[in-house]
RNA sequence: GCCGGGGUGGCGAAAUCGGUAGACGCAAGGGACUUAAAAUCCCUUGGGGAGCGAUCCCCGUGCAGGUUCGAGUCCUGCCCUCGGCACCA
């Protein structure tokens, strides 16, 4: 009798890894495939601490939903690359004095060996990085071509600046308006020229599309949520002067409550508007904002501040002329710039009017203090409108005020252009030269691309100009439009443009003279399935379509979505907490894969909890995972050696089970299930080993579902069956519905709401059969206790109610 | 403050439509095998109680109510927690 080996997952999998290359097992053919399926996951930064185990559970998860598309007949194209650029490569290279252009091909080398490692069915023929010149030269392309639509313009903008650091520093590295690496500075507001995408043109698009999508809907949530769709007017109030200030407004119903108007610091009208006396006030004031920083500015609660232009302006409704103020807590970013204050119901005008002792006038009827936000009452203190409801009152009086020309509805987003300008060196040069004469002109097509060229000294300088500045033969060139002296835009490109089309470049990535293939883009595009992490919900997700907007509507692409169907996976935290380098919890899957094998560690991530959900990273359970996988190779190992001919059927229990298993799986595994999935597989060999039941037809299905999951392992033992092809050329096992849920069920007795007894009885008995069984059983005539039966409720194979 | 998840054994979790709460796994305890350990296999494992026992009873899904023959699931009001947005008019 040969004696079965010992699963080792080192050897079996570096087996597979290098037969699947040899076999080009995970490169369909794009040209002409069968039936394309793009199968597409988030591709990854990469960082220097290599890939993580929150990559690599994202990554398992829609490896696992590629390769059951693939068992199920698909042709399945499943990519990867590198978003390789941005911040904070570039911040890490500065802190080890290396340029990123030297670091970056290391940590790719190595996330490119750890991914292989993993057993991802990836198609290395189309292997990305945002990097590469052969990348971002399209980067730049899809910039001009926004240039040329006039979707991508110039404005003067505020930007954060870090005095110590003499450079532009991102929002997110402002912590209560101190920078991240000098906690004693305190950063401050510059106004640069910068470059932006129009998005707010499609923000009524991006947001009316989402209700078709097959998405996530808590990824569906955020967006509508980003977007920020606002219904209200804009009123018009006038001053003697002649000057209208427009204000956006939610709430027209309260417009005769609104006691002084506010404008933001930066609005236009501020100088015409300011009276002789209050100049030296409001230029202080104004000053004053401008050296706070973006971040803390916005930061809420904090204590109204604001300065009285000395003038007034008439309140549309009731005649009355009311102050003109300006303070910081109005934005000139959103609406007009300038609100009406009604203090009486909007707790922030009620702050500042207590603050400054502003009248303030209820005109909504309600039970709670003021203020009183509520639409819910009706009016009082407003005129004719009085007693009318909020709502009602909202139309009739923007359609009064329409008649005089004072009004109109308008809709507001909350979603603002998209500031692609970064003063940084570690991205793409936006492809622009300034020209004394022409103005900026677009670099032409044929120059394209504008390498980012190798030198020393990348650091970020006091001039608020990119590092790029200082490289003379780069920056100075000729006009391409009147050939005189011009010079380079040396601001690069926010990384999310680079990551805001990979998934068009994918399929052609062999091209060189133009970014995707029509033909390929037809057959391959729009992404089958999209499936990543809820981080990038808002900024990723919503860049990307509405590049892919703007490119379907110049005639670039012939789909309007980039993703019809997109899952959000979880996130994976380490003892409740996010899992970050400051925090030092970072678990990087190496150490694990190589104790465990790749097929057990991604087993175990899936294992985990739910794929959508995500979950608390502890290695204890891996052993669990691990001891399944020796069971089912003991089990098939053995069906080789005892069943070499054909199968013997199988028993009807173990049958039926199966049926039941395969329902499961499938269904579970289509919806990314996986832990249940998991699950059903342990039950189904629990059964097979208590049945003591090793036949070969009661295991190659279950290779077959396990596949996806551990697929090193499922080939190995496929092997060991007598097969010769890759268990990825087998189908995907069917079930029989009838097959599933036959046999006999329990059926449940209540008395009273309580279970009393369980009866067994063929599927299908009809009511007084069961209640007839129930009334003969023990314990059910024990709670029954002679008493009539008022009421019975019976639910058909389940559980019979019987009311005493 | 606003918008979304979520709260179930010692732990990770499961539970179509309201229908057996705790599947599956970890850990723990007991036993078998072994010179021993590991591995493996078998049994027990939500809490409390009754019984020699097969068994049986009561309680139990964050809290307080409600609807229902029946609630982890639905409704009302709270508490806690995680994530996102946040002076957005």
């Amino acid at each position: 009798m040969t004696q079965a080996p010992n699963y080792d997952a080192a050897a079996v999998e570096a087996k597979w890894q290098q037969r699947w290359a040899k076999d080009h097992h995970a490169e369909p053919d794009l040209d002409r495939p069968g039936r394309p399926f793009y199968n597409l996951m988030m591709f990854p930064y990469p960082s220097a601490e290599g890939l993580h185990v929150g990559n690599m559970f994202a990554f398992t998860g829609a490896d696992i939903y590629g390769r059951l598309k693939r068992l199920q007949g698909y042709d399945v194209f499943e990519p990867i690359g590198f978003d390789a650029f941005g911040i904070h490569s570039e911040n890490y290279a500065l802190s080890v004095g290396t340029n990123p252009a030297k670091l970056i091909p290391q940590n790719i080398a190595m996330f490119r060996r750890q991914l292989k490692r993993f057993g991802g069915m990836f198609d290395w023929r189309h292997e990305l990085s945002t990097t590469d010149p052969r990348y971002y030269k399209w980067t730049q392309w899809i910039f001009l071509q926004l240039f040329r639509a006039g979707l991508a313009f110039r404005k003067k903008a505020a930007v954060n600046w870090c005095p110590k650091d003499m450079s532009v520093v991102a929002n997110e590295q402002v912590i209560n308006g101190y920078c991240e690496r000098h906690p004693d500075t305190k950063v401050e507001q510059r106004f640069l020229e910068q470059w932006f995408f129009a998005i707010t043109k499609y923000a009524g698009r991006l947001l009316e599309n989402l209700d078709r999508l097959d998405w996530s809907d808590s990824t569906r949530t955020l967006q509508r949520n980003w977007i920020g769709r606002s219904e209200g007017a804009e009123l018009v109030f006038e001053t003697p002067g002649g000057a209208k200030i427009r204000v956006f407004t939610t709430r027209p119903d309260t417009v005769f409550g609104a006691t002084y108007l506010v404008l933001a610091p930066e609005h236009p009208l501020v100088d015409a508007l300011t009276a002789q006396e209050q100049r030296p006030a409001v230029n202080a004031y104004r000053r004053d904002v401008r050296a706070k920083d973006i971040v803390s500015r916005k930061v809420g609660e904090q204590v109204k501040t604001g300065v009285f232009l000395g003038s007034y302006a008439r309140n549309p409704a009731t005649g009355d002329a009311i102050p003109v103020w300006i303070a910081d807590y109005v934005l000139m970013e959103y609406g007009t710039g300038a609100i009406m204050a009604v203090p009486a119901h909007d707790k922030r005008d009620f702050e500042f009017a207590t603050a400054f002792r502003l009248p303030i006038r209820r005109v909504v009827q309600a039970e709670e203090p003021l203020p009183s936000v509520t639409e819910e009452g009706a009016l009082t203190n407003s005129g004719q409108f009085d007693g009318l409801p909020c709502r009602e009152a909202q139309r009739k009086i923007v359609a009064w005020l329409e008649e005089r020309g004072l009004a109109a509805p308008r809709v507001q987003y909350r979603l603002h252009d998209w500031c692609i300008s970064r003063q940084r060196y570690w991205g793409p040069p936006i492809p622009i030269i300034y020209c004394d004469r022409c103005g900026p002109v677009a670099v032409p097509e044929q120059d394209l691309p504008v390498e980012l060229p190798l030198i020393e000294d990348f650091r970020p300088d006091a001039s608020g100009v990119s590092p790029l500045a200082r490289h003379k033969e780069w920056y100075f060139v000729k006009c391409p439009r009147c050939g005189a002296q011009g010079r380079r835009e040396t601001d690069v490109s926010d990384t999310f443009l680079d990551s805001a089309w990979y998934f068009l470049r994918y399929p052609s990535t062999e091209f060189d003279d133009r970014p995707w293939d029509a033909a390929r883009t037809k057959t391959w595009l729009p992404v089958t399935t999209y499936i990543g992490g809820n981080e990038h919900a808002v900024l990723h997700l919503m860049y990307s379509r509405f590049v892919t907007m703007a490119l379907h509507e110049l005639g670039h692409v012939h789909f309007e979505e980039p993703f019809p169907k997109l899952r959000a996976h979880g996130l994976i935290i380490k003892d409740g907490a996010k899992m970050s380098k400051s925090r030092g919890n970072v678990v990087i899957p190496d150490a694990y894969i190589e104790k465990w094998g790749a097929d057990t560690f991604r087993m175990y991530l899936m294992f985990l909890g739910p794929f959508q959900a995500g979950g608390d990273f502890r290695d204890e359970g891996i052993t669990g995972i691990r001891r399944f996988l020796d069971k089912v190779w003991h089990l098939v190992h053995e069906a080789a050696l005892l069943t070499p001919g054909p199968s013997p059927g199988l028993p009807a229990a173990i049958h039926r089970k199966l049926h039941q298993t395969i329902r499961k799986v499938t269904v579970d595994t289509e919806n990314l299930d996986y832990n249940t999935a998991i699950a059903a597989m342990m039950e189904y060999v629990n059964e097979l080993r208590s049945a003591e039941c090793g036949a070969r037809s009661a295991v190659d299905a279950l290779l077959v579902m396990l596949a996806p999951y551990a697929p090193h392992f499922a080939e190995e033992l496929w092997a060991v069956l007598g097969h010769d092809r890759s268990i990825f050329h087998a189908s995907w096992p069917r079930y029989d519905e009838h097959l599933a849920t036959a046999g006999d069920v329990e059926i449940v007795v209540q008395v009273n709401g309580k279970v009393r007894g369980r009866l067994t009885v063929a599927r299908g008995a009809t009511e007084a059969q069961v209640v007839e069984l129930a009334l003969r059983d023990e314990s059910v005539q024990k709670f029954v206790d002679g008493k009539p039966v008022k009421k019975t409720v019976y639910v058909q194979d389940r559980l019979l109610s019987l009311v005493v």
